[in-house]
DNA sequence: GCGACAG
DNA sequence: ATCTTGTCGC
C-alpha cells in the first residue's frame, strides 16, 4: 500500500492497514544524537481539498530555524478521528522528499502511539519514512490521566487499560497540558525529554510552532493570489 | 443507548 | 482544522 493510494482507502480497509502497520512499530532508543529536529503540520480551507503541508528544520537543541519546504497538493480522504493518517500523510510525504536535508527526528502536530490501534499520524509517518518521529497532541484522543500539577514540566502518564501510552506534559503555567507520546524509534522517556528542549516560553514546542506559522502563511499567500492582480 | 472523538 | 474581536487573567 502506499500513501499516494490511500484515498482510495474505506475507512474499514484503513483500519485494517493500520493492524497491519501496528506490527513494525518501535519504541526503542534513538540510535543516534539529534543535531536537527523537524517540524510537520498542514493547513487548509474549510470545505476545500486542497491542503498546504510544510516542515520547518532546526537545530536542536538551540532551536534556530535552518530551513524549511512546503507543499500545495490535495486530499478528498475525510477527516475521521483516529484516521487522521490517511488524510495528512501523502501530503507531509510530498514536503519530507521535497527536503535537502532530512532531520534525525520529526515532530507532528497529533499523536504517536496515543492512539487506539497506537497508529497516530506520528507513529505512522515514521513507519513508512523509517525515521524517528513524535507526536505532540493539543488535545486528547486515547489514554486516561491524572491533570498535572500547574507547574512547568509538570508531567502524567497516560494510560489505556494497564499500558502507558503516553505523558500529558505542562509546558507553560495556567495552559491546559499537551499530549506527547512515541511515534516510531524512540522511547517514552526520550520523547518528552525531546520536547521539554523543544519548548521557548509557549505552549507548543517550536518545531510543531513554526510549522503550524508556516503552513498558514502559506495558504494566506496562495488564498490571495487571485485578488492580487485586481490591485493594478 | 449515550458520550467521546488527534487535525 | 477553520471562522473571528474583544477580553479576562497572569
Amino acid at each position: 500500500m502506499q500513501p499516494a493510494d490511500y484515498e482510495t482507502l474505506t475507512p474499514d480497509q484503513a483500519i485494517a492497514y493500520q493492524n497491519e502497520l501496528r506490527q513494525k512499530i518501535r519504541i526503542e532508543p534513538l540510535d543516534k544524537p539529534i543535531r536537527i529536529i523537524g517540524g510537520a503540520d498542514i493547513s487548509f480551507n474549510k470545505y476545500s481539498e486542497i491542503v498546504y503541508a510544510g516542515i520547518i528544520l532546526l537545530k536542536y537543541p538551540e532551536m534556530t530555524v535552518i530551513s524549511h519546504a512546503s507543499v500545495v497538493s490535495r486530499t478528498s480522504f475525510p477527516y475521521i478521528s483516529g484516521l487522521l493518517a490517511f488524510r495528512e500523510v501523502p501530503a507531509l510525504l510530498e514536503v519530507w522528499n521535497k527536503l535537502d536535508i532530512k532531520p534525525d527526528l520529526l515532530v507532528l502536530d497529533g499523536q504517536g502511539i496515543a492512539h487506539e490501534r497506537r497508529l497516530g499520524i506520528a507513529t505512522h509517518f515514521g513507519l513508512v519514512t523509517d525515521v524517528p518521529t513524535i507526536g505532540s497532541a493539543k488535545s486528547r484522543l486515547r489514554g486516561k490521566y491524572a491533570e498535572p500539577a500547574n507547574e512547568v514540566f509538570a508531567q502524567s502518564p497516560m494510560y489505556d487499560r494497564d499500558e502507558v501510552i503516553g505523558t500529558a506534559l505542562r509546558t507553560k503555567r495556567n495552559c491546559n497540558p499537551i499530549f506527547i507520546s512515541p511515534g516510531h524509534r524512540i522511547s517514552m522517556e526520550q520523547s518528552v525529554e525531546v520536547i521539554k528542549n523543544c519548548i521557548r516560553g509557549y505552549r507548543i514546542p517550536e518545531p510543531t510552532r513554526h510549522a503550524h506559522l508556516l503552513v498558514n502563511k502559506v495558504r494566506v499567500d496562495d488564498s490571495g493570489k487571485d485578488t492580487q492582480f485586481s490591485l493594478f
